[in-house]
DNA sequence: TCTGGGGTCCTAGGACCC
DNA sequence: TCTGGGGTCCTAGGACCC
């Protein structure tokens, strides 16, 4: 009988703040940043939760239900840092562990009986280890699927565990709303609730013919779910299988919409260089580059550009972008850029030799760079502007980062 | 209320090929 | 001179997750 824990951490970011400051403790604490910044709320304290604030709210509808909230722009490195710490004790557990995201994973126990004793045992011991070790809480379901662990950590949130016994899963779910179904969002639960189906029990009854004429695919998957099976997308596949990213992507909200040409090209750019960089951390090369645009009414476009080779070099995703850019930008102020590299391919890919080569030349050239940036900042070495010579005269040196001086920062 | 940033997966239409 | 059919690639958009 498989046995999976989902471990999922309580209030995560937040409760690394706590750590680093103690006097956060008890009170409302939102992460995401300062009340009158765009963005959303990343985390929020259980005390702030009390006023209506969650994840995923804007930072100034937070701020109206809880202008005494401490905002916090966050820490991502601390976070991380806690993350690996967390993977840490979590793989004395079991070798099949898989980080779902910075703070939850996925851990396979089928047969540690012997070892760690019962789930409720092992579970109770993993909270005792966590809290020991990183000085954090976490939730705990456990089940057979994937899935079902998933569902029952959160409605064991906060600190708890929740064991679904094998063949209760139906029983378990059939009370829940559908949204506690992962996978169904806003638009799906409307959908829903548009036939009458509030409840997982509700979804269950129905039979699958008709979920997959309505809901395509999906409908079909859905049906399992509601059952508490895995079948179907991503729940079906196996665990702590890694794998390579099927795309890398960076974006920017600008403070205020901007229409400055010059603006919108040096973020593109620096947009695209991230982006670059990103790739040869992976040692991939992307064959379509593609640019977000939204405007000031929050419509957004998107346009693609598939290459007749892979690349990784800055240059080159600077300039599909840009040219992409130039072609469809309408001259209305932008609210958002972004750049996107898909269809990624290992370095071994279908690239002819001559082409390797000129990759291979570029990718050790930049690696370079990149270690200059690592060391003295990411101004310090900018390949964004004066594309026109070769490449010695295309790099322009930061006075500022020149090394032999004091680094900013240290 | 005024909506981040980084991802994955799915759909659907058109081009193109056999 | 009344309109095939399947496969694959490309593009754009959108739902969803943390």
């Amino acid at each position: 009988m498989k046995i999976i824990f989902h471990v999922d951490m309580d209030a995560f970011f937040v409760s690394v703040e706590e750590l680093f400051d103690p006097s956060l403790i008890g009170k409302p604490v939102v992460v995401g940043g300062r009340p009158d910044q765009r963005g959303v709320v990343s985390a929020a304290s259980y005390a702030a939760r009390k006023f209506g604030v969650h994840s995923a709210l804007p930072l100034r509808t937070a701020y109206k239900l809880c202008p005494q909230a401490i905002f916090l722009d966050g820490h991502p490195e601390r976070y991380r840092e806690y993350s690996h710490k967390v993977h840490g004790v979590l793989q004395r557990f079991s070798p099949v562990v898989e980080m779902a995201s910075i703070d939850e994973a996925y851990l396979d126990l089928t047969g540690t009986e012997r070892l760690l004793g019962p789930p409720l045992k092992a579970a109770h011991r993993l909270h005792e280890e966590m809290k020991r070790e990183t000085g954090l809480n976490c939730s705990i379901g456990i089940a057979r699927s994937r899935m079902v662990a998933k569902v029952s950590s959160d409605q064991a949130k906060p600190n708890g565990v929740l064991w679904i016994l094998p063949g209760q899963e139906a029983r378990f779910l059939a009370p829940l709303d559908v949204r506690r179904i992962p996978g169904v969002g806003k638009v799906t639960e409307k959908n829903l609730h548009a036939l009458g189906i509030r409840k997982v029990g509700d979804l269950a009854r129905l039979d699958e013919a008709s979920l997959e004429s309505r809901f395509g695919k999906w409908g079909l998957a859905l049906a399992g779910k509601a059952l508490g099976e895995d079948a179907g997308g991503w729940f079906d596949s196996e665990i702590g299988a890694e794998e390579d990213p099927k795309s890398i992507s960076h974006e920017h909200t600008f403070d205020q919409d901007t229409a400055d040409a010059a603006r919108l090209d040096a973020t593109l750019a620096r947009l695209a260089e991230k982006v670059g960089r990103r790739l040869r951390e992976h040692g991939l090369y992307s064959r379509t580059v593609q640019v977000k645009l939204r405007y000031s009414d929050f419509s957004t476009i998107t346009r693609a550009h598939t290459l007749d080779h892979a690349t990784g070099i800055d240059i080159e995703l600077i300039e599909h972008a840009r040219a992409l850019f130039l072609k469809n930008w309408n001259g209305k102020p932008v609210r958002l850029v972004g750049v996107h590299a898909g269809s990624l391919e290992a370095a071994e890919g279908q690239m002819n030799l001559l082409e390797s080569e000129r990759q291979e030349r570029w990718r050790k050239a930049l690696e370079a760079v990149d270690k200059i940036r690592d060391r003295f900042g990411e101004s310090s070495v900018s390949l964004a502007s004066g594309m026109k010579g070769d490449y010695a005269e295309r790099v322009h040196e930061n006075p500022e980062g020149l090394p032999g001086k004091a680094p900013r920062g240290h």
